[in-house]
DNA sequence: ACCTGAACACCGTTCAAGT
DNA sequence: ACCTGAACACCGTTCAAGT
């Protein structure tokens, strides 16, 4: 037994997931490789590969467990565990007893959708080096077909049709799970020109030149970094929202 | 002058980028080693780092490549090489001769953009594997400074204020340019589990059962895939471009 | 069933050296 | 100024072997 007490707990692809994520937030991603991951266990690298099938594997896995975590965030935990809410007796949201998709008048998809995409994209806030991830082909777990389900759920008792709905989903795209690809990220803008060369650039850059201009000076609210991203991120949610509400407005009549 | 006609052209940064890009389109990113570019160059791989720092300026550089064959794709050629119509003595499109930025009421600034994006889009669907290139940071460069001088130009000539313009880029996305992050990919959806257990879970999924089942059947078009992806884009950019649209309506009054 | 040790092929990159 | 050769540190992964 006092043996036993020393005896360290077996590996479990649980575990080497849950490892993985504490290494990609403390070090970053590029730092995630199968020996370091390995020596955190107490392990050696070659005993991951029972556990995961290669590196894909493990990076797939930790894209779902990012997205259980979202998951795990935007699902309200009934007082028994195990009951999720969809085993009563009672149809699911958007549902008829007979099973038929049934829209809500009085509900509001608009809000509701709103607050899950912001709860995701809190958590994904926690973990920067996550999006990139969720985009690779195979990342799309079992954690991610629950989290869609419910993004449909919420779309159909709103009164979308299967199809528009499916459209919507497409439309928002990462979106609708909390993040959205900047393209930018100047990081280290370094013009290392001549101020000579730099003067005949911005001549040719007449908007962009005044667009900055005018951004840097009129908002005092705005002084971390350079774009509010979590601003910008509620202002292209909202766009896209009010987008969807036309076409299903479009197609309720 | 027979030796001379023998000795090969020398390395440059334009030479190396086009052969990074012919790898890239061969035979995908990961294709895309110093070695193999040395390779394919008929170099050794240290010649490289006398032209691009290191890997990163070298993917960098490939990027802006990439957005270069864009930005010529949306740039009307004029008759002499050169001008490229900023040059002229009137004013830049959107700006008034004293330089300050005007809307121009009969401009339809919907379907200019619109069809900027989508030519920008056939152009990224030559080169499948870039799209994760342009998010990188430090990707954005001197062709993408241009390419959005183009899309600021657009907006604000259709009536968006530099405030608004610069929320709007950033609610576009990487749909300014012509890729859409999809999140789905399913790639190989070989369930490996019995067929019991799916059934089980068939059950708790029971909106996307639904819009499986009717997707599947009710559009004869889209048998290429599961989903269009064009005609996905093209909802989406235009659900986006309704919500600006409104946007732009709303601060104009 | 679970883990290890040694080895392999392949990276990006350094450095000093060639012309 | 431009390119090379040899070497280094580090990957993911194989295979046969241990317990």
């Amino acid at each position: 037994m006092s043996v036993e007490a020393k005896k360290r707990v077996p590996l479990s692809r649980e575990r080497v997931l849950a490892a993985a994520v504490e290494i990609a937030d403390a070090e970053g991603i590029d730092a995630l490789t199968m020996r370091a991951l390995a020596e955190r266990l107490g392990v050696e690298a070659m005993s991951l590969y029972y556990h995961v099938a290669n590196k894909a594997a493990l990076l797939d896995g930790v894209a779902d467990a990012v997205v259980g975590e979202i998951l795990a965030a935007v699902t309200p935990t009934s007082a028994k565990d195990g009951a999720d809410g969809e085993e009563s007796g009672d149809p699911a949201p958007g549902l008829t007893a007979s099973g038929a998709p049934s829209s809500d008048p009085s509900f509001d998809w608009r809000a509701t959708l709103r607050t899950r995409v912001l709860a995701a994209r809190a958590v994904l806030l926690r973990h920067p080096w996550a999006p990139p991830l969720l985009t690779r082909p195979g990342a799309f777990g079992p954690a991610a077909v629950f989290y869609f389900e419910g993004v449909l759920a919420i779309l159909v008792r709103g009164g979308f049709s299967y199809d528009l709905a499916h459209h919507a989903i497409h439309a928002l795209g990462s979106r609708a799970i909390g993040f959205s690809q900047e393209l930018f990220t100047p990081g280290d803008a370094t013009p290392d020109e001549s101020d000579e060369v730099l003067e005949e650039l911005a001549a040719q850059l007449p908007h962009l030149m005044g667009m900055l201009s005018e951004i840097s000076h009129d908002d005092p609210a705005s002084n971390l970094g350079w774009c509010d991203d979590q601003a910008e991120f509620e202002f292209g949610i909202d766009a896209l929202l009010d987008g969807l509400e036309a076409a299903r407005r479009r197609t309720s009549v």
